[in-house]
DNA sequence: GACTTATTCGGACGACCGTCCTAATTCGTC
DNA sequence: GACGAATTAGGACGGTCGTCCGAATAAGTC
């Protein structure tokens, strides 16, 4: 006996680690039946097609991020706190970056190369991020320049998560994530010096 | 009648473009085939296995890469020029960047999830870039600096790559290279102040 | 305990995949 | 024009893919 959409809930949990670490193409759905242990039958009632299972992650992915973002909302009580959160995700998730890259980036990769239908979905996680980042800089006073900022930090995640999957250099991440919090210190500094002047 | 290697050489660019358009895995021995139209049967008399296409485009990249690299070395007079070069990559191929991402990127991403034999190799890709742009910062004088500044700038184009496809946003493409090219001057800046101490 | 509904199972289906073989064709050489 | 070698064509092979049934089982209701 098990809960109502408890089966439904494993596929998903497990459909989300294989995109994760195989890619959603070279998932099949007898590697997510098996990670279950159901039948391909069992499947076919829960999901009618790969793409609603795709669907169905993505959005698992945005709610798991909206809940992260409300708690790094929570706990953290300056913006340059928050902003450092997000920053770190590259040393505290660092395992899981190095053998797979960005969750949210490898997967829009992905979905573009074979144009898929659910491409414009995968790419609000990416904004979902952006937003909130550009929350955090309007907070601390950048005005007109806080998207810009959002987008660099982004951009900047996203490039050091590709390198080190290719290179696998837990110092060249430590060091970035160093050289990204002064470059926060001198945006906040510019702030500040603008509202002097 | 056609050039000795002529067919193979045809292969291997029409394999080249559709890995990066539609990523390795999605590419079947039938789209390559029709890509250059010859049969699927002439097609194993060049390659014995998908792996030896795969291995064959990495070589081509490589060469390829090698080749843009050495033009620079020759046109761009100071290393400060070619680096700024290489970060313009992303503007002068940015149409085939935000459709695709990056060639580099993108396939070292996918055959890391794939756990490929071809890993390293595709790797060595980046390794190239990496290594040349150590070179130029080295002549800027950045000395135990240019390996770090290297990886910076190499980090930062993948990010930028993946950023620009997901948003296909050509103004951030335009501020980030300001920004780095920014980064860079001061860099230079940095060094030059040493020497004058 | 009978009856309806929800869930699971195991296998069948057509299509496409990478791989491989053999026969036909073209080419270079004399 | 003949002949051996290089190249091409077309199709067969086992396997896996996503998809889809129909039968079996479990759960919930009265």
């Amino acid at each position: 006996m098990v809960a109502a959409g408890e089966t439904r809930r494993q596929i998903v949990d497990a459909a989300d680690s294989l995109f994760y670490a195989q890619g959603f193409t070279q998932t099949s759905f007898a590697d997510i039946a098996a990670a279950v242990k159901i039948s391909r039958g069992n499947f076919y009632y829960h999901f009618k097609t790969k793409d609603e299972i795709l669907d169905a992650v993505i959005d698992k992915r945005l709610s798991d991020r909206r809940e992260l973002l409300a708690k790094w909302d929570e706990t953290a009580d300056e913006a340059r706190k928050r902003i450092e959160c997000f920053i770190r995700i590259v040393i505290v998730n660092q395992t899981k970056i190095m053998a797979y890259g960005c969750p949210v980036g490898t997967l829009t990769t992905e979905l573009a190369k074979i144009d898929h239908p659910s491409r414009g979905k995968a790419n609000e996680i990416m904004a979902l991020f952006g937003d909130w980042l550009e929350t955090q800089f309007r907070e601390i006073g950048c005005g007109e320049n806080s998207r810009d900022n959002a987008m660099h930090v982004l951009g900047w995640s996203q490039g050091v998560a590709t390198l080190a999957q290719a290179f696998k250099d837990k110092a060249y991440v430590e060091r970035e994530v160093s050289k990204i919090l002064s470059w926060l210190d001198g945006v906040i500094a510019g702030t500040q010096q603008n509202k002097i002047q």
